[in-house]
DNA sequence: CCGCGGGCCTGAGAGC
DNA sequence: TGCTCTCAGGCCCGCG
């Protein structure tokens, strides 16, 4: 499922049931997800208050008053729902997942709040892990990851630094968590597109032989931050599983203008390209080859 | 440092 | 209907 906008949606449907409450039981429906689960993992939640959930790049995680932190990742079709009881989900919520749905309901946190958060991933390449809170920075999972797109830091003088130099296409380098954290497939494409950048360009290109950011980084970081703000206002993307946690689907699949458009008419004013998908690096590129460049 | 292929899993959709 | 094939929002590894 889930880049930057929709673990942030995820993020924000949780904190309710989730923030200031205890776990009071936590069910574990098999025995790992993509990784084991550690030995004592139900037991180091179990009776401990989630202070704070937060979010880096596409992890989320949850500070226990333990002084553990909860690592989650969704992988690709990780979902969470609350639901008010075991059976049922939140009154007003239109999603009731059938029953083979719920055979991949994996994890449930019981909380004192009320609710139940549910964990549900089919192809369970998302996982769980604890962590002490005072190594969590310097666990392989994050400590290599770049800066928050939507954070303060970063800017284009940033993007061109962490280009600088890169034999990698831009569309390659955007996707790699080291150079900025939390752009997947989608939200590359249409970062690229928004900006007129050509997704083979040289990445190197974002700055000048000294250094310096160029105006197409200065492009690229608005065109970032333009389609992150506009999907998490959206509840993200809902392209086969995603809905938010109260089982609403997110809608800024209608706002997409390339990804997953191939044989369309390019939306750019005045272009008359036709939207194209090719391979890179493994995985679908949707692009206009007339206006980005 | 880089691209590529394969792997981890299940399910949806297309084509026959 | 049902089979087979391809593809999918992520990420890691080893190879050349």
């Amino acid at each position: 499922m889930p880049e930057l906008p929709e673990v942030e949606t995820v993020r924000r449907g949780l904190q309710p049931a989730m923030e200031g409450s205890r776990i009071t039981r936590l069910e574990l429906r098999r025995k790992d997800l993509r990784f084991p689960f550690q030995p004592d993992f139900a037991g180091r939640l179990q009776g401990r208050v989630i202070t704070s959930l937060g979010r880096r790049a596409k992890y989320l995680l949850a500070d226990l008053d333990s002084g553990d932190v909860l690592l989650m990742h969704l992988g690709m079709s990780g979902s969470f729902r609350v639901v008010s009881d075991e059976n049922n989900v939140m009154p007003g919520a239109f999603h009731h997942p059938r029953s083979d749905e719920r055979a991949h309901d994996h994890v449930v946190f019981h909380m004192s709040s009320g609710p139940s958060v549910i964990y549900n991933d089919p192809r369970r390449f998302g996982f769980m892990r604890i962590f002490a809170r005072s190594e969590i920075d310097q666990e392989p999972f994050l400590k290599d990851i770049g800066p928050e797109p939507l954070g303060n830091a970063f800017d284009a003088a940033l993007l061109a630094s962490a280009t600088a130099g890169k034999k990698t296409s831009l569309k390659a380098a955007l996707l790699d968590q080291r150079v900025v954290a939390g752009l997947g497939n989608i939200y590359v494409c249409e970062a690229l597109f928004r900006s007129h950048l050509s997704p083979r360009r040289l990445a190197a290109t974002l700055a000048t032989k000294k250094g310096e950011p160029t105006d197409h980084s200065r492009r690229l970081v608005i065109a970032i931050h333009e389609v992150l703000n506009q999907a998490i206002k959206a509840g993200g993307s809902s392209l086969r599983d995603h809905r938010q946690t109260d089982g609403e689907l997110g809608y800024f699949q209608h706002s997409f203008q390339v990804y997953d458009r191939e044989g369309e008419p390019c939306q750019t004013d005045g272009c008359s390209g036709i939207v194209k998908r090719f391979v890179q690096n493994g995985r679908s590129t949707f692009w206009c080859p007339k206006c980005q460049r």
